[in-house]
DNA sequence: AAAATAGTTAAGTGATCACTTCAGTATTCC
DNA sequence: GGAATACTGAAGTGATCACTTAACTATTTT
């Protein structure tokens, strides 16, 4: 439990640029071409290909080339990784505080 | 809806580093001073202070100094925004997997 | 077949990252 | 007071990032 996969690393950089963050949000309300993915964002088509090749690496975003139009879609699986790292700390420290909790009233109630 | 906070690139990109998720780890068992953290560490106690830093940042740790010692702790309400974050995406996604199916067995009880 | 569409690939650039070392500054212990 | 402890801060370095432009390929459309 020392060392996570380093997926967590590729998940957790992927979602750290604002791009293609609202990528990963067009795509949470369906499929999209990489031009509609571009089409709200204020880049080239290329870097915009290349923000995608990172969403693929980390396993968030999954793609199918179909004629000449790839086809984009999350990967909730991936998602679900990511949300369950945080939600394995969060809830440690909060069974900690209870524990704390419970501790602090006991000997309260030795008083 | 569209743009979402800086707060939260921070605070991904804080996750994105494997010595910082470690970090994180240790802070989720209880509180720790800076030489606490950087023990389990192969660097220098000065790229733990910068790992430490980006943390504070982030919103992810808040820290306070006693006489020679810093104590560092987490903030499990940061945890928690980073989480929903994910957590909307992947309902979002699911929720619309499920009317898809809905749809598709309706199609398939008109035969 | 020509033109438009949809994406791909490579090379380059300036900015940010993850460190390092080294030289400090407070505290606390002896 | 002097030594050990616990950081702190600045400067430097090589690697990676987030783009850009430009040239190219493959697929439709007309």
């Amino acid at each position: 439990m020392l060392h996570d996969p380093p997926q967590l690393d590729l998940m957790f950089q992927a979602l750290a640029d604002p791009a293609r963050r609202q990528m990963v949000e067009r795509l949470s309300r369906g499929p999209a071409s990489v031009s509609q993915l571009a089409e709200p964002l204020a880049m080239s088509l290329s870097a915009v290909v290349q923000h995608l090749a990172v969403l693929e690496t980390s396993g968030l975003v999954s793609t199918e080339k179909l004629g000449r139009v790839r086809t984009c879609r999350i990967e909730p699986n991936a998602l679900r990784a990511a949300e369950h790292w945080i939600n394995e700390r969060r809830l440690a420290w909060e069974r900690r505080l209870d524990r704390l909790g419970d501790f602090l009233t006991d000997i309260n109630d030795q008083t």
